[in-house]
DNA sequence: CGTTTCTACAACCATGTGGTTGTACGTTAG
DNA sequence: CTAACGTACAACCACATGGTTGTAGAAACG
């Protein structure tokens, strides 16, 4: 999980997620989009792919970079649930005014 | 978007939303729940504040801690937006191997 | 009143992070 | 074969982060 949002915690790797989900990139395909060194770029891209945000595949000589569903649902699992929580904590409260409503 | 997802990327500010979500805690009440120091835990608070992620209220001495779901379902909503270009790509994927059928 | 409790904040330290450059190696093109 | 390309990785730097301790102020207690 820490190593899930770290990896969203960043402008330029939450660009890149949402390049890749929409088509194939290579990595220094990738690092032509943004103004800063390939090596950095690259660094961005194993960032995502510990995440589980993206996944690589050796083609020739590139490195092509896909977007990966995994870690976006493993993310949204626990703000789902986060709701959830807050959602039973809102009705237990309602009850209880409910109840008070009951003895007047 | 960055403070957001950099608030969630460690486990302790994690779980004091998880707790926060569920009923209220002075800032000292929660610096009890974990082995650090009450100022190492006032200032996860005040990450998770500045992320929309908890609000804090005076009361008395105390300053009472309470979860929002503002900080929430704004990352959820980028989770979401991903999940969608996803499938946008993955039907429009589809549709072209619908007209390779066609031509056979 | 004085003391305790809860909070805020500054200073400090170790470590992690985002960026750089440089080097090395496999793969494709001429 | 040689040159160019795409990648990987190490070393380095500035700065952010997560933790500590210490000090100080505001509110409650006796």
């Amino acid at each position: 999980m820490d190593r899930l949002f770290q990896a969203l915690a960043d402008a330029t790797r939450r660009d890149i997620v949402a390049r890749v989900l929409v088509a194939e990139y290579s990595v220094s395909g990738l690092a032509e989009q943004y103004d800063m060194s390939f090596a950095a770029v690259q660094k961005h891209v194993a960032v995502l792919e510990r995440a589980s945000l993206v996944s690589k595949e050796k083609r020739g000589r590139e490195q092509i970079v896909r977007g990966e569903l995994d870690g976006v649902q493993e993310a949204r699992r626990l703000l789902d649930e986060y709701e959830r929580i807050w959602r039973q904590r809102v009705s237990r409260i309602e009850d209880i005014l409910a109840e008070d409503e009951d003895r007047t």
